[in-house]
DNA sequence: GCATTATACTTAGCAATGCTAACGAATATG
DNA sequence: CATATTCGTTAGCATTGCTAAGTATAATGC
């Protein structure tokens, strides 16, 4: 029998650590946070509108609008007519700004690999065990 | 032998969502993002001078200045004189900044923990080791 | 069918957060 | 002790967050 808290608060902690220090690789980008966060959620999650786009960042409507036509304005973003309901249209990545976001992912990713490659195997084998349970813990989240 | 590139995205992805779902709950603390992260590491990181504090939330000196100013008129921070260099002054929160930032981080915990609750004890248990190998991986960082 | 209400996005205007450049004060170096 | 470096601030700008209000479209209700 675990302490689920404890877990709990090492994940939280180790978490945050982690992302803080993958982050140092975005500078690279030439895009801001915000923008790099949302063309993200562009790319991964398809066409997508502006709404679905600013819930799933946590900020209001304006403020999305703002940081996709700024993204338009770079070419990272495009925007089609819904043909359903004329309010709404779909966001979807250029080529170039998909190629821009996974440029930058592969930076995070490559540095956190280069750390993965000094584990053993029995280690590396164990994180990849934890990393999928905490995949089903993160996704129940919601 | 496994693959560390695909370990590292799984990794990367995972924390990404995890932290994005916990976010949500720090609404409560009525302090904003950058306001509490810059709280959470001097509360954690002990009296701190502004530079290591700006680069420790990778933002400049300027940027931080003023993060602090915000956050001791809100009585979440003191300042004191360093006695050896008096260009510095060292951060250090007040109780009721550590308050404010214990019960925000509670408040994801407990979110988290709610979760870790529906695993069985052997994914709980796997969980655990990959999370103390992920704490040495994310140290390993710098 | 048509008036009303609700929804999706934008605009306007403000506060907070990011930056660089330039400055003052204090320390370190020659 | 003159000079250079470091630490923090100020000034001024762009970006990012908000709420309130506006426009256009869709859904609802009589």
């Amino acid at each position: 029998m675990m302490d689920t808290r404890a877990v709990a608060e090492q994940l939280h902690s180790a978490a945050i650590h982690l992302l803080r220090r993958l982050r140092r690789h975005d500078s690279a980008t030439g895009v801001s946070g915000p923008r790099l966060s949302a063309l993200s959620v562009v790319v991964f999650g398809g066409p997508i509108t502006l709404g679905d786009l600013a819930a799933a960042e946590q900020v209001r409507a304006p403020t999305m609008t703002r940081v996709v036509q700024a993204l338009e304005r770079q070419g990272h973003v495009r925007r089609t007519q819904d043909p359903k309901d004329r309010r709404v249209f779909r966001l979807a990545a250029t080529p170039r700004g998909r190629r821009l976001l996974l440029e930058g992912r592969n930076r995070r990713v490559d540095a956190l690999a280069l750390r993965l490659d000094a584990l053993n195997d029995a280690e590396l084998s164990a994180l990849g065990v934890g990393v999928t349970i905490l995949e089903t813990v993160a996704r129940s989240l919601d």
